[in-house]
DNA sequence: CTTTTTGCAAATCGTTTGCATGGAC
DNA sequence: GTCCATGCAAACGATTTGCAAAAAG
């Protein structure tokens, strides 16, 4: 249904998030993309950044301390959340086996635990559907 | 510094939390606890179970959905998220490799994606202090 | 001209916090 | 008597939403 229009916001937007590795917030997004659009809104980040989620041309990372990050690597990836600053960052490997080392050897002894959460729809809902 | 003082709020709490596998919010944790003490309040729930997570007695789970959840089993394991219902189901396997074969086997072809998230200090914290 | 997108402000929702009172020790 | 914990309500912070105006097609 939803044809969807150009809109200069909308690609500065996406601009800016392929131009950084640091997952930012909806409203790190907000403020850079401020300097070149000065009117835009926060509301209009977020409806963006939602948008490009749902379209698969980006992803939300959900953190621990409330505010989501975005992520124009699209390509499944692991990432690292510093409970201290809050920060994300990209790490790469394929298997459990490598955590492990990757603790003991990158972050030597830095990393205290992590979290595999898996997105799916379950049994139940899938009946109900 | 904080003498814990026992509380019988917070050991319905703990009772609550242990008797169940479903994950629950601080809402539905609040709701079952208030069938005991109609007076408790939300903010004494919630109180209780940063408490009890801060004392590694229980863990905090963060979910896409906003709402975070609650588990007294604080063994490491794995979640599956229903991003339909919203459902948090424990997982237990060891590595990567199951996941694929979970994925094509319990859970055929209903995990979407899967996230990894690591806690812990990062680099430059760790120079900070 | 029709439909989507925007900017703005108000509304929502989960969670936290300040404060006076009550309970534990 | 001294602290810690509670209940309540107000405060918060991130995100969403309703609406009229502006832009895209």
């Amino acid at each position: 249904m939803a044809t969807l229009k150009y809109s200069r916001q909308r690609e500065a937007i996406k601009e800016y998030l392929a131009s950084t590795t640091s997952h930012p917030t909806a409203d790190t997004v907000y403020m850079h993309v401020k300097t070149e659009f000065p009117n835009i809104s926060l509301g209009t980040v977020y409806r963006n950044l939602n948008l490009l989620a749902d379209l698969g041309e980006a992803v939300k990372i959900t953190t621990p301390d409330g505010g989501d990050r975005f992520d124009a690597q699209t390509i499944p990836h692991y990432h690292f959340y510093c409970k201290d600053c809050g920060s994300v960052i990209d790490m790469d490997f394929n298997n459990i086996e490598e955590i492990n080392e990757l603790a003991s050897q990158n972050f030597d002894g830095r990393i205290e635990s992590h979290t595999i959460l898996f997105y799916g729809t379950c049994g139940e809902c899938l009946t109900r559907s």
